[in-house]
DNA sequence: TCTCCTCTAGATAGATCGCTCCATACAGAG
DNA sequence: CTCTGTATGGAGCGATCTATCTAGAGGAGA
Protein backbone atom coordinates (compact mmCIF):
# COMPACT_ATOMS: atom_id res chain seq x y z
CA UNK A 1 0.00 0.00 0.00
CA UNK A 2 1.41 3.81 -0.69
CA UNK A 3 -0.36 5.14 1.79
CA UNK A 4 1.96 3.42 4.26
CA UNK A 5 4.92 4.00 2.59
CA UNK A 6 4.43 8.09 2.50
CA UNK A 7 3.24 7.66 6.30
CA UNK A 8 6.59 6.00 7.29
CA UNK A 9 8.94 8.50 5.40
CA UNK A 10 6.83 11.67 7.23
CA UNK A 11 7.09 9.67 10.48
CA UNK A 12 10.96 8.48 10.01
CA UNK A 13 11.65 12.41 8.93
CA UNK A 14 10.07 14.09 11.66
CA UNK A 15 12.15 11.61 14.52
CA UNK A 16 15.12 12.70 12.40
CA UNK A 17 14.03 17.04 12.41
CA UNK A 18 13.28 16.56 15.78
CA UNK A 19 16.53 14.83 16.82
CA UNK A 20 19.13 16.68 14.21
CA UNK A 21 17.75 19.00 12.09
CA UNK A 22 16.63 20.06 9.03
CA UNK A 23 19.69 20.77 7.02
CA UNK A 24 21.71 17.76 8.89
CA UNK A 25 19.33 15.20 7.32
CA UNK A 26 19.34 13.79 4.51
CA UNK A 27 17.08 12.66 1.90
CA UNK A 28 18.33 8.96 1.85
CA UNK A 29 18.93 9.17 5.30
CA UNK A 30 15.00 9.32 5.88
CA UNK A 31 14.03 6.47 3.31
CA UNK A 32 16.50 4.34 4.70
CA UNK A 33 15.23 4.86 8.51
CA UNK A 34 11.81 4.94 6.86
CA UNK A 35 12.64 1.31 5.42
CA UNK A 36 11.17 2.63 2.24
CA UNK A 37 12.24 3.11 -1.68
CA UNK A 38 14.35 6.15 -2.45
CA UNK A 39 12.14 6.65 -5.60
CA UNK A 40 9.10 6.76 -3.49
CA UNK A 41 9.98 10.20 -1.53
CA UNK A 42 10.13 11.60 -4.87
CA UNK A 43 6.54 10.37 -6.11
CA UNK A 44 4.94 11.05 -3.03
CA UNK A 45 6.57 14.45 -2.98
CA UNK A 46 7.58 16.02 -6.43
CA UNK A 47 8.94 19.23 -5.09
CA UNK A 48 11.33 17.17 -3.04
CA UNK A 49 13.17 17.88 0.67
CA UNK A 50 11.23 20.99 1.19
CA UNK A 51 7.35 19.50 -0.05
CA UNK A 52 8.37 16.94 2.25
CA UNK A 53 9.72 19.17 5.37
CA UNK A 54 6.52 21.34 4.84
CA UNK A 55 4.49 18.05 5.61
CA UNK A 56 6.55 16.89 8.40
CA UNK A 57 6.31 20.18 10.13
CA UNK A 58 2.60 20.11 9.63
CA UNK A 59 2.00 16.49 10.64
CA UNK A 60 4.85 16.65 14.11
CA UNK A 61 2.77 19.99 15.09
CA UNK A 62 -0.37 18.01 14.87
CA UNK A 63 0.25 15.27 16.45
CA UNK A 64 2.13 17.19 19.47
CA UNK A 65 -1.10 19.43 19.80
CA UNK A 66 -3.48 16.30 20.23
CA UNK A 67 -0.96 14.85 22.57
CA UNK A 68 -1.29 18.50 24.96
CA UNK A 69 -4.81 18.47 24.21
CA UNK A 70 -5.07 14.75 25.71
CA UNK A 71 -3.14 15.71 28.82
CA UNK A 72 -5.54 18.79 29.41
CA UNK A 73 -8.59 16.16 28.95
CA UNK A 74 -6.82 13.99 30.93
CA UNK A 75 -6.60 16.82 34.00
CA UNK A 76 -9.34 17.65 36.50
CA UNK A 77 -8.70 21.15 35.69
CA UNK A 78 -6.91 23.42 33.55
CA UNK A 79 -4.48 24.63 36.11
CA UNK A 80 -3.32 20.99 36.97
CA UNK A 81 -3.33 20.38 32.92
CA UNK A 82 -0.48 22.90 32.81
CA UNK A 83 0.92 21.06 35.68
CA UNK A 84 0.81 18.17 34.10
CA UNK A 85 2.10 19.00 30.79
CA UNK A 86 5.38 20.23 32.00
CA UNK A 87 5.86 17.60 34.02
CA UNK A 88 5.27 15.58 31.10
CA UNK A 89 7.99 17.06 29.15
CA UNK A 90 10.52 16.83 32.09
CA UNK A 91 9.57 12.87 32.31
CA UNK A 92 9.37 12.25 28.36
CA UNK A 93 13.15 14.28 28.47
CA UNK A 94 14.32 11.74 30.97
CA UNK A 95 13.24 8.96 29.32
CA UNK A 96 14.85 9.74 25.81
CA UNK A 97 17.78 11.03 26.69
CA UNK A 98 16.99 15.19 26.29
CA UNK A 99 16.55 13.81 22.74
CA UNK A 100 12.56 14.37 22.51
CA UNK A 101 11.60 17.86 22.78
CA UNK A 102 9.60 20.07 20.78
CA UNK A 103 9.33 18.42 17.47
CA UNK A 104 9.85 21.59 15.53
CA UNK A 105 11.90 24.06 17.29
CA UNK A 106 15.41 23.43 15.31
CA UNK A 107 13.79 23.08 12.19
CA UNK A 108 11.92 26.72 13.15
CA UNK A 109 15.56 28.55 13.91
CA UNK A 110 16.81 26.62 11.11
CA UNK A 111 14.52 27.90 8.39
CA UNK A 112 13.49 31.09 10.16
CA UNK A 113 15.89 33.18 8.22
CA UNK A 114 16.66 31.34 5.21
CA UNK A 115 13.46 29.61 3.48
CA UNK A 116 10.32 31.55 3.80
CA UNK A 117 7.69 28.56 2.63
CA UNK A 118 9.24 26.28 5.82
CA UNK A 119 8.94 29.68 8.47
CA UNK A 120 5.41 30.14 7.24
CA UNK A 121 4.20 26.21 8.39
CA UNK A 122 6.24 26.51 11.47
CA UNK A 123 4.48 29.99 12.36
CA UNK A 124 0.83 28.52 11.71
CA UNK A 125 2.00 25.56 13.83
CA UNK A 126 2.96 27.30 16.53
CA UNK A 127 -0.28 29.83 16.38
CA UNK A 128 -2.17 27.06 15.91
CA UNK A 129 -0.55 25.59 19.00
CA UNK A 130 -1.69 29.01 20.66
CA UNK A 131 -5.07 29.37 20.13
CA UNK A 132 -5.34 25.76 21.27
CA UNK A 133 -4.02 26.58 24.84
CA UNK A 134 -5.97 30.31 24.42
CA UNK A 135 -8.89 28.57 23.99
CA UNK A 136 -8.76 26.02 26.94
CA UNK A 137 -8.12 29.25 29.10
CA UNK A 138 -11.01 31.07 27.52
CA UNK A 139 -12.91 27.95 28.66
CA UNK A 140 -11.88 28.64 32.31
CA UNK A 141 -13.51 32.08 32.40
CA UNK A 142 -9.90 33.89 31.76
CA UNK A 143 -10.67 36.93 29.67
CA UNK A 144 -9.35 36.99 26.14
CA UNK A 145 -6.61 39.47 26.32
CA UNK A 146 -5.12 37.65 29.34
CA UNK A 147 -5.72 34.43 27.98
CA UNK A 148 -3.67 35.30 24.93
CA UNK A 149 -0.85 36.36 26.80
CA UNK A 150 -0.82 33.57 29.04
CA UNK A 151 -1.20 30.97 26.03
CA UNK A 152 2.30 32.79 24.13
CA UNK A 153 3.95 32.84 27.94
CA UNK A 154 3.43 29.61 28.86
CA UNK A 155 4.44 28.00 25.14
CA UNK A 156 7.01 30.26 25.02
CA UNK A 157 8.62 29.32 28.38
CA UNK A 158 7.81 25.44 27.61
CA UNK A 159 10.80 25.86 24.03
CA UNK A 160 12.97 27.65 26.09
CA UNK A 161 13.40 25.41 28.72
CA UNK A 162 13.07 22.79 26.05
CA UNK A 163 16.31 24.49 24.52
CA UNK A 164 17.90 25.31 28.11
CA UNK A 165 16.98 21.62 29.16
CA UNK A 166 18.26 19.69 26.37
CA UNK A 167 21.54 21.43 26.47
CA UNK A 168 22.51 21.40 29.82
CA UNK A 169 20.78 17.88 30.24
CA UNK A 170 18.66 18.51 33.04
CA UNK A 171 15.23 19.19 33.57
CA UNK A 172 15.65 21.50 35.84
CA UNK A 173 14.95 24.31 34.17
CA UNK A 174 11.81 22.78 32.77
CA UNK A 175 11.38 22.50 36.37
CA UNK A 176 11.21 25.96 36.83
CA UNK A 177 9.17 27.09 33.82
CA UNK A 178 6.52 24.80 34.95
CA UNK A 179 6.03 26.02 38.38
CA UNK A 180 6.77 30.05 37.06
CA UNK A 181 3.66 29.19 34.82
CA UNK A 182 1.55 27.06 36.97
CA UNK A 183 2.11 30.55 38.99
CA UNK A 184 0.91 32.45 36.16
CA UNK A 185 -1.96 30.52 35.67
CA UNK A 186 -3.08 31.06 39.16
CA UNK A 187 -2.76 33.82 38.95
CA UNK A 188 -4.71 34.63 36.47
CA UNK A 189 -7.84 32.57 38.18
CA UNK A 190 -7.53 34.74 41.62
CA UNK A 191 -8.36 37.50 39.12
CA UNK A 192 -11.71 36.18 38.39
CA UNK A 193 -13.03 35.68 41.83
CA UNK B 1 48.53 40.31 10.63
CA UNK B 2 47.49 36.41 11.57
CA UNK B 3 45.23 37.44 14.22
CA UNK B 4 43.33 39.51 12.67
CA UNK B 5 42.11 36.57 9.71
CA UNK B 6 41.62 34.15 12.68
CA UNK B 7 39.23 37.12 13.94
CA UNK B 8 37.40 37.40 10.54
CA UNK B 9 36.70 34.00 10.28
CA UNK B 10 35.37 32.90 13.33
CA UNK B 11 32.76 36.50 13.32
CA UNK B 12 32.18 35.23 10.01
CA UNK B 13 31.21 31.98 11.39
CA UNK B 14 29.33 33.41 14.36
CA UNK B 15 26.67 35.70 12.16
CA UNK B 16 26.21 32.39 9.79
CA UNK B 17 25.43 29.89 12.17
CA UNK B 18 22.49 32.70 14.32
CA UNK B 19 21.50 33.16 11.28
CA UNK B 20 21.21 29.42 9.18
CA UNK B 21 22.80 27.21 12.35
CA UNK B 22 25.25 24.82 12.24
CA UNK B 23 25.07 22.09 9.44
CA UNK B 24 23.59 24.36 6.52
CA UNK B 25 26.62 26.47 6.98
CA UNK B 26 29.39 25.28 4.99
CA UNK B 27 33.45 25.93 6.02
CA UNK B 28 33.74 27.74 2.30
CA UNK B 29 30.77 30.05 3.06
CA UNK B 30 32.85 30.84 6.05
CA UNK B 31 35.91 31.38 4.79
CA UNK B 32 34.46 33.39 1.75
CA UNK B 33 32.19 35.90 4.34
CA UNK B 34 35.13 36.74 6.06
CA UNK B 35 37.45 36.88 3.16
CA UNK B 36 40.24 34.98 4.34
CA UNK B 37 42.14 32.33 2.34
CA UNK B 38 40.55 29.02 2.72
CA UNK B 39 44.12 27.19 4.12
CA UNK B 40 44.08 29.65 6.53
CA UNK B 41 41.04 28.05 8.75
CA UNK B 42 43.00 24.85 8.84
CA UNK B 43 45.77 26.50 9.75
CA UNK B 44 44.29 28.13 12.74
CA UNK B 45 41.55 25.38 13.21
CA UNK B 46 43.44 21.83 12.95
CA UNK B 47 40.71 19.58 14.03
CA UNK B 48 38.58 21.38 11.15
CA UNK B 49 35.25 22.37 11.32
CA UNK B 50 34.08 21.29 14.86
CA UNK B 51 37.22 23.58 16.57
CA UNK B 52 35.79 26.20 14.76
CA UNK B 53 32.83 25.70 16.10
CA UNK B 54 33.68 25.48 19.64
CA UNK B 55 35.32 28.73 19.39
CA UNK B 56 32.63 30.07 18.16
CA UNK B 57 30.18 29.16 20.64
CA UNK B 58 32.24 30.42 23.44
CA UNK B 59 33.16 33.68 21.72
CA UNK B 60 29.69 34.14 20.44
CA UNK B 61 28.15 32.97 23.97
CA UNK B 62 31.14 35.98 25.43
CA UNK B 63 30.30 38.72 23.51
CA UNK B 64 26.10 38.22 24.09
CA UNK B 65 26.71 37.93 27.83
CA UNK B 66 29.02 41.57 27.94
CA UNK B 67 25.70 42.90 25.69
CA UNK B 68 23.54 41.55 28.47
CA UNK B 69 25.95 42.95 31.47
CA UNK B 70 26.27 46.39 29.58
CA UNK B 71 22.34 46.69 29.39
CA UNK B 72 22.09 45.79 33.04
CA UNK B 73 24.96 48.02 34.08
CA UNK B 74 23.26 51.37 31.99
CA UNK B 75 20.36 50.72 34.01
CA UNK B 76 19.50 52.22 37.32
CA UNK B 77 18.10 49.27 38.89
CA UNK B 78 17.97 45.49 38.58
CA UNK B 79 14.51 45.77 37.53
CA UNK B 80 14.41 48.25 34.86
CA UNK B 81 17.72 46.16 33.96
CA UNK B 82 15.73 43.24 33.13
CA UNK B 83 13.11 45.54 31.55
CA UNK B 84 15.66 46.90 28.70
CA UNK B 85 16.98 43.30 28.05
CA UNK B 86 13.92 42.21 26.79
CA UNK B 87 13.29 45.71 24.88
CA UNK B 88 16.37 45.87 23.56
CA UNK B 89 15.96 42.13 22.11
CA UNK B 90 12.68 43.05 20.65
CA UNK B 91 14.44 45.84 18.92
CA UNK B 92 17.60 44.11 17.52
CA UNK B 93 14.61 41.61 15.93
CA UNK B 94 13.12 44.17 13.96
CA UNK B 95 15.92 45.66 13.07
CA UNK B 96 17.45 42.92 11.59
CA UNK B 97 14.65 41.37 9.69
CA UNK B 98 13.87 39.16 12.61
CA UNK B 99 17.86 37.81 11.78
CA UNK B 100 19.33 38.47 15.09
CA UNK B 101 18.43 36.61 18.35
CA UNK B 102 20.31 34.72 20.43
CA UNK B 103 23.42 33.60 18.97
CA UNK B 104 23.27 30.12 19.92
CA UNK B 105 20.13 28.81 19.97
CA UNK B 106 20.30 27.40 16.95
CA UNK B 107 22.93 25.45 17.29
CA UNK B 108 22.54 24.66 20.67
CA UNK B 109 19.27 22.71 19.52
CA UNK B 110 20.63 21.02 16.29
CA UNK B 111 23.82 19.69 18.28
CA UNK B 112 22.27 18.62 21.70
CA UNK B 113 21.78 15.15 20.58
CA UNK B 114 24.37 14.75 17.53
CA UNK B 115 27.64 15.96 19.03
CA UNK B 116 28.41 16.10 22.58
CA UNK B 117 31.30 18.33 22.18
CA UNK B 118 29.55 21.20 20.82
CA UNK B 119 26.66 20.27 23.42
CA UNK B 120 29.14 20.68 25.83
CA UNK B 121 30.10 24.30 24.70
CA UNK B 122 26.57 25.19 24.52
CA UNK B 123 25.65 24.22 27.92
CA UNK B 124 28.69 25.91 29.57
CA UNK B 125 27.96 28.79 27.86
CA UNK B 126 24.09 29.11 28.86
CA UNK B 127 25.39 27.90 32.52
CA UNK B 128 27.43 31.27 32.42
CA UNK B 129 24.83 32.61 31.77
CA UNK B 130 22.52 31.80 34.06
CA UNK B 131 25.24 32.20 36.83
CA UNK B 132 25.72 35.84 35.61
CA UNK B 133 21.85 36.67 36.03
CA UNK B 134 22.07 35.32 38.76
CA UNK B 135 24.91 37.60 40.46
CA UNK B 136 22.89 40.11 39.61
CA UNK B 137 19.65 39.27 41.38
CA UNK B 138 21.82 37.96 44.36
CA UNK B 139 23.17 41.23 44.21
CA UNK B 140 19.71 43.01 44.47
CA UNK B 141 19.22 41.23 48.21
CA UNK B 142 17.08 38.12 46.72
CA UNK B 143 18.23 35.41 48.37
CA UNK B 144 20.21 32.56 46.31
CA UNK B 145 17.66 30.09 44.85
CA UNK B 146 14.84 32.41 44.58
CA UNK B 147 17.81 34.34 42.35
CA UNK B 148 19.10 30.98 40.83
CA UNK B 149 15.54 30.07 39.44
CA UNK B 150 14.99 33.80 38.33
CA UNK B 151 17.66 33.47 36.13
CA UNK B 152 16.81 30.40 34.53
CA UNK B 153 13.06 31.22 34.14
CA UNK B 154 14.21 34.96 32.94
CA UNK B 155 16.78 33.32 30.48
CA UNK B 156 14.08 30.02 29.27
CA UNK B 157 11.56 33.02 28.55
CA UNK B 158 14.31 34.96 26.11
CA UNK B 159 15.03 31.97 24.31
CA UNK B 160 11.36 30.81 24.04
CA UNK B 161 10.63 34.52 23.08
CA UNK B 162 13.43 34.40 20.11
CA UNK B 163 11.92 31.43 18.93
CA UNK B 164 8.78 32.11 18.82
CA UNK B 165 9.34 35.69 17.64
CA UNK B 166 11.33 35.04 14.51
CA UNK B 167 9.04 32.36 13.74
CA UNK B 168 5.96 34.90 13.50
CA UNK B 169 8.03 38.17 12.95
CA UNK B 170 6.53 39.39 15.44
CA UNK B 171 7.69 40.85 18.69
CA UNK B 172 4.26 39.94 20.40
CA UNK B 173 6.35 36.90 22.35
CA UNK B 174 9.43 39.39 23.42
CA UNK B 175 7.15 41.82 24.96
CA UNK B 176 4.84 39.71 26.54
CA UNK B 177 7.85 37.13 28.14
CA UNK B 178 9.48 40.75 29.09
CA UNK B 179 6.44 41.15 30.89
CA UNK B 180 5.91 38.24 32.21
CA UNK B 181 9.80 38.78 33.85
CA UNK B 182 9.70 42.15 34.89
CA UNK B 183 6.37 41.19 36.96
CA UNK B 184 8.39 37.62 38.24
CA UNK B 185 11.29 40.38 39.35
CA UNK B 186 9.61 42.52 40.69
CA UNK B 187 7.51 39.88 43.10
CA UNK B 188 10.49 38.51 44.56
CA UNK B 189 11.84 42.16 45.46
CA UNK B 190 8.83 42.89 46.89
CA UNK B 191 9.42 39.60 49.43
CA UNK B 192 12.96 41.31 50.70
CA UNK B 193 10.67 44.02 52.85
C1' DT C 1 -5.61 -10.36 -22.34
C1' DC C 2 -4.70 -5.65 -22.90
C1' DT C 3 -4.52 -1.19 -20.91
C1' DC C 4 -3.88 2.19 -17.46
C1' DC C 5 -2.04 3.87 -13.39
C1' DT C 6 0.55 3.73 -9.15
C1' DC C 7 4.60 2.66 -7.14
C1' DT C 8 9.37 0.83 -7.15
C1' DA C 9 14.19 -0.13 -8.94
C1' DG C 10 18.53 1.63 -9.78
C1' DA C 11 21.85 4.28 -12.22
C1' DT C 12 23.61 8.71 -12.49
C1' DA C 13 24.00 13.71 -13.05
C1' DG C 14 25.85 17.88 -11.10
C1' DA C 15 26.91 20.30 -7.28
C1' DT C 16 28.79 20.75 -2.77
C1' DC C 17 30.56 18.78 1.46
C1' DG C 18 34.76 18.71 4.83
C1' DC C 19 39.31 18.20 4.35
C1' DT C 20 44.37 17.31 2.68
C1' DC C 21 48.17 18.31 0.20
C1' DC C 22 52.25 20.90 -1.47
C1' DA C 23 54.26 25.03 -2.99
C1' DT C 24 55.06 29.70 -1.98
C1' DA C 25 55.33 34.28 0.38
C1' DC C 26 57.27 36.57 4.06
C1' DA C 27 58.54 37.89 8.52
C1' DG C 28 62.10 37.87 12.30
C1' DA C 29 66.34 35.49 14.41
C1' DG C 30 70.96 34.11 13.96
C1' DC D 1 72.86 36.39 3.85
C1' DT D 2 70.58 31.84 5.49
C1' DC D 3 67.47 29.46 8.41
C1' DT D 4 62.96 28.79 10.54
C1' DG D 5 58.25 29.12 11.51
C1' DT D 6 53.86 31.26 10.41
C1' DA D 7 50.47 32.34 7.05
C1' DT D 8 48.60 32.12 2.30
C1' DG D 9 47.42 30.27 -2.46
C1' DG D 10 44.98 26.89 -4.76
C1' DA D 11 44.27 22.40 -6.82
C1' DG D 12 41.88 18.47 -5.91
C1' DC D 13 40.56 14.13 -3.03
C1' DG D 14 36.68 11.02 -1.83
C1' DA D 15 32.35 11.29 -0.03
C1' DT D 16 27.83 12.90 0.13
C1' DC D 17 24.18 16.00 -1.17
C1' DT D 18 19.50 16.69 -3.72
C1' DA D 19 17.34 15.55 -7.68
C1' DT D 20 16.33 13.36 -12.29
C1' DC D 21 16.07 9.88 -15.52
C1' DT D 22 14.31 5.53 -17.84
C1' DA D 23 12.60 1.12 -17.13
C1' DG D 24 9.73 -2.09 -15.16
C1' DA D 25 6.77 -4.50 -11.50
C1' DG D 26 2.16 -5.10 -9.92
C1' DG D 27 -2.69 -4.55 -9.43
C1' DA D 28 -7.49 -3.01 -11.03
C1' DG D 29 -10.77 -2.48 -14.59
C1' DA D 30 -12.46 -3.17 -19.48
Amino acid sequence: MSTNTKERIVDAGATLFRRQGYAATGVKQIVTEAEAPFSSLYHFFPDGKDELATEIIRSSGHMFQQLVEFVFDSSPDVLSGVENCFAGAAETLRQTGYADACPIATVALEVASTNEPLREATAEVFESWIKAATDRFLAAGIPEKTARELAIGLIGALEGAFLLSRAARSTEPMDIAGATSVAAVRAALAQLS
